[in-house]
DNA sequence: GCAATATTCAACCATTAGGTTGAATATGAG
DNA sequence: CTCATATTCAACCTAATGGTTGAATATTGC
C-alpha cells in the first residue's frame, strides 16, 4: 500500500461534499483562482475558501500564490490511488454481486408472498 | 449519470471512516453477523451497530434478518459506480498530472534558491 | 500614499458524527 | 416459563463540519 490509511480518510471525506466534488471536477479543466471557483456558488467566498482548504489538506488540490491571487490546480494522485484501491477489490465483489442478486430476488418473492396474504381468500 | 449526486455523498462519506472501510473489506470475504463484525474492535457493540447502519443507508451493505441474527452482505454496486466515476475522469487528469509535475519541480527549485540565500556568499 | 482587490483569519452558530451507557425488544434454548 | 443471546433504541457528550459575518493582511494600480 502506498497511500496511508488516514490519507484515504482525507481523500474520501473531502470528496463526500458535492461542492468540493464540483470544484475538483472544474479544476480538471484547468487552474482557477479562488474567486473564480467561488463565482457559481450562492455561499459566501469564505465558505468556498474553507472548502478549498479542505481539498488542499487532502492533497487533492495544490495552491500557488501569484501576487495577491491564489491559483489552484488539481492534483489527481489521491484520486488515482483511490481508483486503484477500488479496482483492487473488484475481483472480490464479483462473487458478492452474484450472491446478492440471488438474495434480493428471494426477498422480493417473500415480499410478494406477504402482500398476497394481506388480502386473504380474495376469491 | 446513473447514481444521483446525493448517493455519491453517502457512498463517499460512508467510506471516509476507516472502521467502515474495514467492514466493507471484511464483507468482501463473505457475509457476517453484527457481533462477528464487531469482534475485532475495541469500541462498543453499539458503536459498530451505528457504523453498520451508516453503511446500510449508503447502500453499501444489505441486511437480512435470520431469527435474532442480522446477517450483512456487501453490495458492491455503489463501489462500482464510484469506480466508474473515477475512471471517467481519468483522461482529464492526464493533462493535470503533467502540468502539476512541472509546477512542483519549479517550486522545489524556488525553495532551494531560498535556502541558498539563507547562507549568503557561502564560498 | 491611498483606494480597490484578493484572500484569509477569527469568532460564532447550528447540525452532524462518532462514541458512550443503560434499557428495550425479539428470538432461541432448556 | 425463564434465562441467555443478538441486536437496536434512546439519551447524552464531545468534537468536527459547513455555514455566517466582520476584521485583518497582502498586493496592485493610480
Amino acid at each position: 500500500m502506498i497511500q496511508t490509511e488516514t490519507a484515504f480518510d482525507a481523500t474520501l471525506a473531502a470528496l463526500a461534499d458535492p461542492t468540493r466534488r464540483a470544484i475538483v471536477q472544474r479544476l480538471g479543466g484547468g487552474d482557477l483562482r479562488v474567486t473564480e471557483i467561488a463565482k457559481p456558488y450562492a455561499m459566501s467566498l469564505n465558505a468556498v475558501s474553507k472548502h478549498i482548504r479542505v481539498l488542499e489538506n487532502a492533497r487533492l488540490i495544490h495552491r500557488r500564490r501569484v501576487g495577491r491571487e491564489h491559483i489552484l490546480s488539481l492534483d489527481p494522485r489521491p484520486l488515482e490511488a483511490l481508483g486503484r484501491w477500488i479496482a483492487d477489490q473488484k475481483p472480490v465483489w464479483a462473487a458478492r454481486l452474484q450472491a446478492l442478486d440471488a438474495l434480493l430476488q428471494a426477498e422480493d418473492q417473500a415480499e410478494d408472498a406477504v402482500k398476497t396474504e394481506e388480502q386473504p381468500h380474495a376469491r
